[in-house]
DNA sequence: CCCTTGATCAACCAGAAGGTTGACAACGAG
DNA sequence: CTCGTTGTCAACCTTCTGGTTGATCAAGGG
């Protein structure tokens, strides 16, 4: 299953599990609360918070026979960082792009070293 | 393979494929150059760039036998705005609990009627 | 003290994912 | 024209995923 983001992402990849998501964004819940919308077995909304567990999404605690699940939103953050450091990088390329096509319509003497990217 | 949301968050929950977004926001390249880097066959490869094709985060445009991928970094806002929804519902919800508790250690004669969330 | 409620565990199954190898298509260079 | 380069397609294999059912456990309520 390899790393965190993975799991977070994996996590957020099936519908079942984002809608679950919205709903603790809203209050807290059972399992059977959360499972009652939805036409599969309560086994199967359990797997799901399972693997929303494993990514960090959310956490249960005890409480009686019942288990309250809880959304724990930071790790959203982690996602958040990685979505828009790329979404920044392309943006900013794109400038550079401009720049670059700017300065040959109006050659200004010197031309400035071009790094390329090693991305490892 | 259900909405294009799952397909997005499906496409960089592997980190192969997180890792080709991240090399491709500094540059386009062909489908060699970004499997040169990695220990699997040139197909593998192939076939992740299609499930990030799929996804609408890359485009391939076709020159000569070449085929240079580029990403298309708007779709990462679609990412974005999900998260940042649901991430910003918690806090509001984690604020208005901090406004009750506060209510309740300093009572203001009346009783607010307090709706309890019927999450349908 | 039972037995209902709330949830998990275990075994199983079908289908999707990620990898492999081998064949083939398209194009440019000799 | 033929050959090497660049990629894709197709078939196959193995593992992961999402679902099922049945058994079991833990905690109250009668």
């Amino acid at each position: 299953m390899s790393d965190r983001l993975s799991r977070v992402f994996a996590a957020l990849a099936d519908p079942t599990r984002r809608d679950l998501v919205a709903r603790l964004s809203v209050a807290d819940a059972t399992v059977g609360d959360l499972a009652a919308p939805y036409d599969v077995s309560i086994q199967a909304v359990s797997k799901h918070l399972k693997v929303l567990e494993g990514a960090g999404l959310v956490s249960r605690r005890k409480e009686a026979q019942r288990r309250p699940v809880h959304l724990e939103a930071e790790v959203l953050d982690l996602m958040t960082m990685w979505i828009e450091r790329y979404r920044r990088q392309a943006e900013e390329r794109f400038q550079r792009l401009d720049g670059l096509l700017a300065e040959m319509n109006e050659p200004t003497a010197d031309t400035p070293p071009l790094e390329e990217g090693t991305a490892s």
